[in-house]
DNA sequence: TTGTAGGCGTTATCAG
DNA sequence: CTGATAACGCCTACAA
C-alpha cells in the first residue's frame, strides 16, 4: 500500500520474467540462474522491494503475530512482561498486537474476537481480576488455539501456564519478618479470585505456621484495588481499631505496602521500629523512599521472554501442550531493605 | 485459521447461494431479500463466522493497524501514553502492534522495516536517544506515510507532533523554585540532542532571567541516562565540590530528581530545608515518597490519545498534514508536594 | 434479487 | 532453469 511499494509482479514485468521466478530468486531457491538471481535481487533493492506480510498471512494461514491481553499498561510489573515478551518475539520474527482489559471481563472477551479475527497465531493472557468463569479461554483451547498464560492464570485443565512461586516468596518474606521479631503480621491481600492471591495467603499462613504462630484471619485483610489509597486507609483504621496492634504489614503488592507504611507515618509510628513492612513486586520505588521497601522480586523480563518462548514453541509445534507437566514457576528472590530489618 | 475457522464459502455452500451474496447479506447490503439475510446470519452465527480480517486487509490495502515505536515500555510516562493510544485505536477499530527500540537507533529503523512490511497505516513515534539524523522519518513522510511523533519529537518540515509544553512546565517548575526563596537552582537536564531537553532547558533559563538571576551554566548539568543511581553520584559529586553550594535541583525527569534527594539524604542536607527538589513527570511515587516530591505532571495518556486521533484522522484522510499548522501542544500542571516548599 | 469473474500479493504445484 | 495456474478469503463491478 501507498504510492510506489513494489510487489514481485513489478519485478517481473521489468524484468520480463514470470513472477515465479522472481519469488524464487529472491529466497534463493535452487534452480534459479545466477545471472537471474542477481538481476532481480538488484532491481528489488533499488525499487525498495519488501515482501507483503499481509499477502503472505493470507497464503500461509499463519500471521507471524501473537496477541498479548493483559489487565493493564501502566503497571510496573506488566510492563517490564512486556518488555520480556517484545523481546523473545522479535528476535524470532514475530509481531505483538497488544490489548489491555483495564480489569473488565467484557473487554477481554471483544479483545479475543478482534485477536481471532486478525487471525493472530497465538494468544498470551493475564486474565483480569473481573474474570472468575474461564469458559471463553477454555473454548479457545479447544478449538486448538495456542494460548499460554501468565501471572494472572486460570485453574484449567491442559493450560499452560507461567508464574513466579508466589508461595514462597510469600513464605519467605513472612519468615524474614518473624525471624526479625515481628508477631502480628497483617497479611494486605489481593481478591481472592486470582490464584496469585490465594497462592500468596497460602505462603503466608504456612510460614505463620511454620514458625509455631497461630493464624487469626482477622489479619488477612483484603485491598482488592491494590493501590497506595486504599491502603493507606484500611491500615489506618486497622491499626486505630485494633486492640491488640499489629507490628508488621506483608503487603500482597508493593503500593499496598506503601500504602501501610503512609499510614504508619500517619499516625506517628515508626517503620521499622514500630512496625515491619514487606512489599512484594519490587517497584523501582522499593529502593528510592525512605525507609527502603522490602520487596520479594518478581522476574517480569523473564517471565514474558519464558511465556513467549513457550507459546512459539507450542506455535511451531516444537513442543506438544502434553509435553509440559506442569505450570512453569519462576523463582522470587526477597530483596530486604530498611523497611523490615530492626 | 485453525480448525474450523468458518468463511464465507462454506457459508454459501451449505445455503447453496454465492458467496458474493453472503458476503453482502452480511453488510446489509441493499437488494438482498430479508430471507436470505436471515439464513445467512443464522448460520455465520452458528458456525461462529468471523470476517478474516488479513483477507480484508489484502484486499482493501489497509490493514487496520497502527505501529507504535517507542524507547522504552518500562517507563511510567510511556506506559501511560500506550493506554491512551489503546483506548483510541481500539475505540475506532484499529489495532495496535508495538515495538520498543531501547533507545537504539538501529532498532528504530528495523521496527520501520517489519511493520511496513506488516503494512501498517500509519506510525506513532517517539524517537530513541541515539536518533540525531531523521532521515529515515522523512524518508517515510516524502513516500506519503502517515506519522505523529509524540513527546521525542524530531525537527523536520511538515512533521505532526504532539508534546507537552515542556518550556512552561520547566519555567512554572523554576519560577515555584525561585519564589521559595532558592536561588541556586541547578538543573538537571536530559541528552541535548532530544528537543524536550532543550525546551526544558530554556524554561529553566528564562525563568532565572525572568526573575533577575544570573545564569550560570555550571549550573545545567547533563544526566543522559535519566536513573536516580546516575543523578545521586553526580549531584553528590557536585554538592561536594563546589564551593558555593547550590540550594536546589530541578530534574528533567523524576528519576533524576530522586536521585538528588538521595544525594542530599547521603550528606546529610535536609530537603526541602536545605535544598528544594522538584521533578517533571509526576510518576507514582512523587506522592509515596519522603518528603512528597513536586513534579511537573504531564498528561500522558492524553497525549497517547491526542496523537492517535490525529494519525487515524490523517489515515482516514479526515484531516490533511497541511491543516495542522504547528506542533500540538499539551499543557503540563506543576504539582507542589513538600519538598519544594519552606 | 442473485451470480460470475477478477484481483489484492504471494507461493506451491505441475508443466515444459 | 523458467512459466502458467491456482489458491489463501474477501469484495465489487458487471451481468443476468
Amino acid at each position: 500500500m501507498k504510492i510506489g511499494q513494489a510487489t514481485i509482479k513489478d519485478i517481473a514485468r521489468e524484468l520480463n520474467v514470470s513472477s515465479s521466478t522472481v519469488s524464487r530468486a529472491l529466497k534463493d531457491y535452487p534452480g534459479i540462474s545466477d545471472e537471474t538471481k542477481r538481476k532481480v535481487k538488484e532491481l528489488a533493492e533499488k525499487l525498495n522491494y519488501r515482501p507483503n506480510a499481509i499477502a503472505l498471512s493470507l497464503r500461509k494461514s499463519r500471521s507471524f503475530t501473537i496477541g498479548v491481553i493483559i489487565p493493564e499498561v501502566v503497571h510496573f510489573f506488566f510492563s517490564t512482561v512486556i518488555s520480556g515478551i517484545e523481546e523473545e518475539a522479535n528476535s524470532r520474527g514475530y509481531n505483538v498486537i497488544l490489548t489491555q482489559t483495564n480489569e473488565k471481563l467484557d473487554r477481554e472477551k471483544s479483545s479475543i474476537d478482534t485477536m481471532l479475527s486478525n487471525q493472530i497465531d497465538g494468544f498470551l493472557v493475564s486474565h483480569s481480576k473481573e474474570t472468575e468463569d474461564f469458559e471463553h479461554f477454555s473454548k479457545l483451547l479447544d478449538q486448538g488455539y495456542p494460548i499460554v498464560f501468565f501471572d494472572r492464570v486460570p485453574q484449567i485443565p491442559h493450560a499452560v501456564n507461567v508464574t513466579v512461586d508466589d508461595y514462597k516468596g510469600s513464605f519467605d518474606a513472612v519468615s524474614h519478618l518473624i525471624q526479625q521479631g515481628y508477631k502480628r503480621i497483617v497479611h494486605l491481600s489481593g481478591p481472592k479470585n486470582l490464584t496469585i492471591s490465594t497462592e500468596r495467603i497460602r505462603g503466608y499462613k504456612d510460614a505463620l505456621l511454620a514458625h509455631g504462630i497461630e493464624i487469626n484471619d482477622a489479619l488477612i485483610v483484603e485491598c482488592p484495588l491494590g493501590t497506595d489509597d486504599e491502603s493507606r486507609k484500611t491500615t489506618r483504621q486497622l491499626l486505630e481499631a485494633m486492640e491488640e496492634r499489629p507490628d508488621a504489614f506483608f503487603g500482597n503488592n508493593d503500593m499496598a505496602a506503601v500504602g501501610a507504611m503512609l499510614a504508619c507515618k500517619d499516625l506517628g509510628l515508626r517503620v521499622p521500629e514500630d512496625i515491619g513492612v514487606v512489599g512484594f513486586s519490587n517497584w523501582q520505588f522499593c529502593s528510592m523512599i525512605d525507609p527502603g521497601l522490602s520487596s520479594v522480586a518478581q522476574p517480569g523480563f523473564q517471565m514474558g521472554a519464558k511465556a513467549t518462548q513457550l507459546l512459539l514453541d507450542l506455535i511451531e509445534k516444537k513442543i506438544n501442550p502434553e509435553d509440559i507437566k506442569e505450570s512453569i514457576t519462576l523463582p522470587t528472590e526477597l530483596l530486604i531493605r530498611k523497611s523490615s530489618v530492626r
